[in-house]
DNA sequence: CGCGAGGTTGACCTTTATCAAACTGTGTGG
DNA sequence: CCACACAGTTTGATAAAGGTCAACCTCGCG
């Protein structure tokens, strides 16, 4: 499924070119095992040793799966954020990587507190995140999603001017509409009426520039009409 | 809000009765203070101390409200089970009693991974939760929420005759529809629609049979029509 | 007996899904 | 370099699931 070992001519990593200056130095602490990945690379989560993993660079989005094939993205991970199957999931739970993605396998040994913080953290997200998905509308849907990954993704902008955020936007309007519940054309048409109202800005999917932040807190917080 | 000293009388909490009978005995270890909670009571989760709290008998449910008063709740918590809210949450989050209902407060530094532990579980549960929240229908989510229900609130079967199961349902259509997404008309056409059916049993509500567990067990699957 | 909370049912309507077609941008092969 | 294929996106027409509104029922309780 993922002929990774063909692609990766095709697709090399850009951090790639940097292994050989990062591997010479002798590091103090233990040197964590950092893993690169390609865009759809799948993540294998086996939990040997309960490992526990930090997204360096890039993005990571875990999943579950219905026997039909409906797929329900539940948590987005972003840099400095932590992630791993930790125990044995009954169900079907899957992670992917959605653009060239660096992540550190830490030993949850290690760092005892780490890895039940995680745990808080992301139950937290994910109890919002139900909310979302169970009571609000298409649009509080987006405007929430959008600023989530302003905050997580956010570019350092060039013009501190206004309080404007340009971010990445990894996620495809597929992802998009698999973690928000919603289908690929609401998806694309509430972003375009955005668009058109002149809350955010995009010429190429894949940069996305928030311009009226406030609008659209506004919106997901169900102030609208 | 919770006038609580007031309904005392009113609705008497059964156990209260047997409070006499087990204060005097002096036990060996730690006796977990206990508390006693009405239906419809509000569980303050201040977080002294990372409180954990187990359910001994009952039914707890966690949920989070939107400013405008939308609800959703995020878990159902039966006997045995764990909760508690173990860091600040800059979201509004609640716990309520749905019943009688008597719950163990833990030291958490007593019991070093048992939160961790419940926060791991609690998050599988969610993920499985935004699933069905997000991807599936109204048949699909009732269906599921009946079957999980039934294993958390099992009344032990006089007869062990077929795999039928009854329990005590708890919650009001309300509550249904705040868990699963839906409206309370939904909720009450589905379930009526399955009584129809044949899959489940019930005359007044508070008390629901599945007749036909692997049946609902095909609806919750997806695997209908 | 009457009240109130919770539940059911029906008619109708809105939101969002579905289906279909066309468009865009990028990499591929002629 | 251009035609092509493709993946992803946009847009429109239509349909269905579920929401909304309203009436009525049921039961427990004062």
């Amino acid at each position: 499924m993922l002929s990774q070992a063909s692609r990766q001519n095709v697709l090399p990593h850009p951090a790639l070119t940097r292994v050989g200056h990062e591997f010479p130095k002798p590091v103090k602490p233990v040197r964590p095992v950092r893993q690169l990945l390609n865009p759809g690379d799948e993540i294998m989560l086996d939990d040997h040793a309960a490992q526990l993993r930090r997204v360096v660079e890039g993005c990571v989005v875990l999943y579950q799966l219905l026997p039909d094939g409906r797929r329900q993205i539940t948590d987005i991970i972003g840099p400095g954020g932590l992630f791993g199957c930790q125990q044995e999931d009954r169900y079907n739970i899957g992670a992917r990587s959605l653009t060239y993605t660096k992540i550190d396998l830490i030993d949850a040994s290690s760092a005892p507190g780490l890895a039940s913080g995680a745990a808080l953290e992301a139950l937290q997200r994910l109890r919002h995140h139900a909310m979302l998905l169970g009571r609000m509308t298409a649009a509080e849907r987006t405007a929430s999603a959008l600023l989530e990954l302003a905050q997580a993704f956010a570019r350092r902008s060039t013009s501190q001017s206004g309080r404007k955020v340009t971010f990445t936007l990894y996620l495809t309007r597929g992802d998009l509409a698999d973690w928000l519940g919603l289908t690929i054309e609401t998806v694309s048409r509430t972003l375009n009426q955005f668009k058109r109202n002149g809350l955010i800005e995009y010429r190429h999917t894949g940069i996305v520039t928030i311009t009226r932040p406030e609008a659209l807190a506004a919106i997901a917080a169900g102030e609208c009409k």
